[in-house]
DNA sequence: AAGTGGTCTAGACCACCGA
DNA sequence: CGGTGGTCTAGACCACTTA
């Protein structure tokens, strides 16, 4: 190739496997090297570079990181995307943050039972019509005492019993109950959220009026193979929570580990 | 140190600086390496596990991956958490699938105005009062016509004008205007949740009863140092909307890059 | 000025894949 | 088998922070 003309500057202020990473994307961008075909080998860019495999390396690494090549011991390095997408992340350090609010609040447990699903319940269950589960009642408070916060209503599968005992110790979070009586990590959590008429018995547990404002919240916590774990129904009465969410552009940028200060 | 005792075995099946992350992972959460202190130097590190600073830097690198430690440079390699929490992770191709939903519906533009906070709407804004704002009146309704979805009022700074006559347009998307008028990307998209009574303003727009069952959303636009670019105030009402979001595990694996075939 | 992590070179051997 | 990416060494110079 004309190597002369793919040259890296090495006074420019960007590192070069930076600029490698940027050259590279951009010609996986026009084309020359087609989503599905592989890059060139290794040593090949090293030569067409004039850089040491180091530097390719931690250049395709970046591709790598950023989605656009993935990379295969023995076969190659597959162009996967022609271009970078804007992404925008959230992330939780455990499912507790999704109800960040609940660090001041107490559990209590209402009460239990088995229930066949009827039609409506195994929709909203996600399930089939005359599955067995069990149904935990529990609503929140704050811990400086008041009215509850929510009232939530959790569905496990019936070998899951003895979660309430658990449960009545009051300080338990039901994904980690979950987890421990289900024998398996939960690796999604799948969120619905939406307005609701206070339906009569979470009025009841709220202290609300029936058909006042609310905040319905189901979730769906998901283990391998998307086997569902557990269903957990929430009403939440106007003005006693906010459900609050970050997103973050993950910048496909070089930076990585250098950027910011403590 | 005794150097005898810290060698990582070359025969074993996992590369040196998987072993070496590994070792060092545990030191942290035993307490050797406390949070907020620092690891010691690299070519410290060197010496002691006898490996090279290339195999320390990958190692210290999957640490940082983990957030396990972050990296400073002229400073040295800080503790920040002493062991590997789960994260889970949500993420966004774009902030239109903020509201996915969005795919299906028209823009039409009610109005705008040139507003002066008071404290109320500056409390809401997160700005400071007598800031002034150019507010924009607009809603959502369903490509196949019928009730709009959502009543949004979207606040951009003053110097935003012209976004108007865009919006008139009908098919933009706000956060894609904030960008361009604003010549800034967005890098930061906050949102609040919460339940509300329909206020009055909103109930005519959207054709439902002042005080019923509505969602409101808050979205705040961030740039560059976390300037606010634009706020959008939504509210939905019952059953015309449902906001959905997946958490995954993002696993911690060592692996890297390796990993899955294609 | 000294010490940190960040970048980079020039080599080497290995595990894995496909022909 | 030859070629791929994965790991690893032993050096070097630089940019940045702290004192």
């Amino acid at each position: 190739m004309d190597a002369a003309s793919d040259v890296i500057a090495s006074s420019a202020r960007a590192p070069r496997y930076q600029q490698l990473t940027a050259l590279l994307a951009r010609e996986i961008r026009e084309g020359r090297y087609p989503v599905g075909s592989l890059l060139p080998p290794e040593p090949q860019l090293c030569q067409r570079f004039a850089v040491s495999r180091h530097t390719v390396r931690e250049a395709v690494r970046l591709l790598c990181e950023q989605g656009l090549v993935s990379r295969h011991q023995g076969v190659g390095t597959r162009v996967r995307a022609s271009q970078g997408q804007k992404r925008y992340v959230a992330s939780l350090s455990s499912l507790r943050d999704l109800m960040e609010y609940a660090q001041h609040t107490r559990l209590r447990y209402l009460g239990s039972r088995r229930v066949d699903a009827d039609e409506a319940l195994a929709r909203l269950l996600r399930g089939n019509e005359g599955e067995q589960w069990l149904e935990l009642d529990t609503c929140r408070y704050p811990v400086e005492g008041g009215l509850p916060i929510v009232h939530m209503r959790v569905f496990v599968r019936p070998h899951c019993d003895g979660m309430q005992n658990a449960l009545e110790e009051g300080d338990a979070w039901i994904y980690g109950l979950v987890e421990r009586y289900g024998g398996e990590r939960i690796l999604e959590a799948q969120q619905v959220v939406g307005a609701i008429g206070v339906p009569d018995d979470s009025a009841r547990v709220l202290g609300v009026e029936p058909g006042s404002p609310g905040l319905f919240v189901r979730r769906y916590y998901l283990g391998r193979g998307d086997r569902l774990l557990s269903v957990s129904l929430n009403v939440y009465p106007v003005d006693r929570f906010e459900f609050a969410t970050r997103w973050r552009l993950a910048e496909p940028a070089a930076a990585s580990t250098g950027g910011a200060k403590e």
